[in-house]
DNA sequence: TTGTATGCGTTATCAT
DNA sequence: ATGATAACGCATACAA
């Protein structure tokens, strides 16, 4: 009996009593069957440790509480059908709304139109939402900027840039601009597409075997991290000899020697609307569809 | 009607059918409610972002996915209050088991025997289990490893070692080892007792401030990401003028210039415990209350 | 103002 | 071998 019409001021304290002399907390699962409403959101990340996510995850965690939602963390670890087995658990549990971190594009087919989703990074179809950085603008600043640090011989480490994710628009954005004041590209992409720590150094050796003359390089802050450190142990001068400049601004980002010079994408703003835009749906409301938000220029040591 | 005792292959068929068709997927909140079963795990941390919780959510959600659990991942940010909201949260709804990571004395009194539990470097009670690594032993590496590379003024940097964590012992340990070896040692603890990266740079310029003959020091390995970047900065050179010992071998312990010496407890073999005694306690089967993990030494360029 | 019946989707039990 | 029914705990609607 939860406030409901008309309750005399007598059985009120009744039941008031007997729900501490019970310890009676209400059944939720026995309420969400009732009402369809699990109070639930799911969320798919691709990894648990990497820096983005984990930072990703806090933040959304704190949004969803505020909303008074729960999360159930999924792991995809980029596995496709990771995604999917999570995707049609999650719908068995019927969880309110769905965030989805950058994934492989056959999970559309395990989509329904039942659940609002949100998605990081991706584009997968009109009527998904997605929330994404200015890649576009990332990219170019990066590139300008070791342009006009005065390197000639530039080089990016990308992800698989086979995947159609919206954040290898960065590299496409950076190449292009890099190319317009006539300096030279050295693309090196890896083939898995996993966030795996240790191949990273595997990358980083390939491209100073392959030409020891860059002087300035764009890549992720996390393989960033693995480059400094080999740097260090190689005795290559930073940024005297390379200049390095990341892309994410993740919290390690200012311990590296030296201090990681950065584009920060606002992870807690793009959480922050990740669970509005979900929480907008879940209540049938008009949500925009494409959410770009703008990066920033960190300028550390490394350059 | 999901294999029950007699079926003929007829009506079996016409199932299976139907089930394609409609995209029939059983609603597992309705079989909860029924089953008294949700096969989801409640589990909080004092932080999400920090790399030890990262990697044990990680590890935690790989196990609890293998036993057929998920993961309700909540933050209580070491607040004592919002323990309890977690706790009582977790009780509404049914969660089968829970898994808390280091907190406040008093959530002891939100625990109900009919749920499940295990924590992370706290003793609560006789029949909760805990799982913690061996701090003890870990404390006596380091202050022995110092003392071996001829350091005589020994300082540790402690969280707040009026909590009584586990975690703490490690201290204790350290400092009655350098003084078993008539060294000196320093004590600064935090006041705070939420991890925020930022004071810790405060706490180390207070060390310098107060003792700049400090030759060895010994602190959690996010401490030490943040010390060592500061002694680049300040020039104080690493390992020659000042020897640095870790605790954890979080994964960014290695890229750290000089790579870090850390002790390393193994947040994968407690994770798989934890969801392990869980498991058996939702079962009804006995498990052990102690559960302390063996250390290792894990020699970088710090010391 | 209060008591009672009904349904949410599933599973188990009891009849058929 | 199959169909009907009750129960899980709650919330709503309706009757008292």
């Amino acid at each position: 009996m939860n406030n409901r019409g008309y309750i005399s001021a007598e059985t009120r304290l009744k039941v008031e009593k007997a729900i501490k002399k019970l310890k009676y907390q209400p059944n939720e699962i026995a309420r969400s069957l009732f009402s369809k409403k699990t109070n639930i959101l799911g969320l798919i990340v691709p990894s648990i440790i990497h820096p983005f996510f984990c930072e990703m995850i806090q933040h959304l965690e704190h949004e969803a509480t505020k909303h008074r939602y729960k999360i159930l963390l999924c792991n995809s670890n980029f596995e496709s059908n990771k995604e999917q087995e999570y995707l049609e658990m999650l719908r068995r549990h019927k969880v309110d709304g769905i965030i989805i971190g950058s994934h492989t594009p056959e999970v559309l087919q395990y989509i329904t139109k039942d659940c609002p989703l949100v998605t990081f990074d991706r584009r997968l179809g009109k009527n998904i939402p997605y929330i994404t950085s200015d890649n576009s603008h990332g990219g170019q600043l990066a590139a300008e900027l070791l342009i006009q640090k005065g390197c000639k011989n530039i080089a990016c480490l990308a992800g698989n840039l086979e995947l159609d994710l919206l954040s290898n628009e960065r590299f496409e954005s950076f190449i292009n601009t890099v190319h317009k004041h006539n300096a030279h590209c050295h693309i090196i992409q890896t083939d898995a597409n996993v966030f795996n720590f240790e191949k990273y150094v595997t990358m980083i050796e390939e491209l100073f075997h392959t030409d020891d003359d860059v002087d300035g390089i764009f890549l992720s802050d996390m393989m960033a991290i693995d480059l400094l450190s080999y740097c260090f142990q190689n005795k290559i001068q930073i940024p005297k000899k390379l200049k390095v400049i990341g892309y994410d601004d993740i919290i390690y980002a200012k311990f590296t020697t030296p201090p990681l010079t950065t584009i920060k994408q606002s992870i807690e703003e793009m959480s922050i609307k990740a669970i509005e835009i979900l929480d907008n749906m879940i209540n049938g409301k008009k949500v925009q569809m494409q959410n770009v938000f703008p990066v920033e220029m960190i300028l550390r040591g490394t350059t």
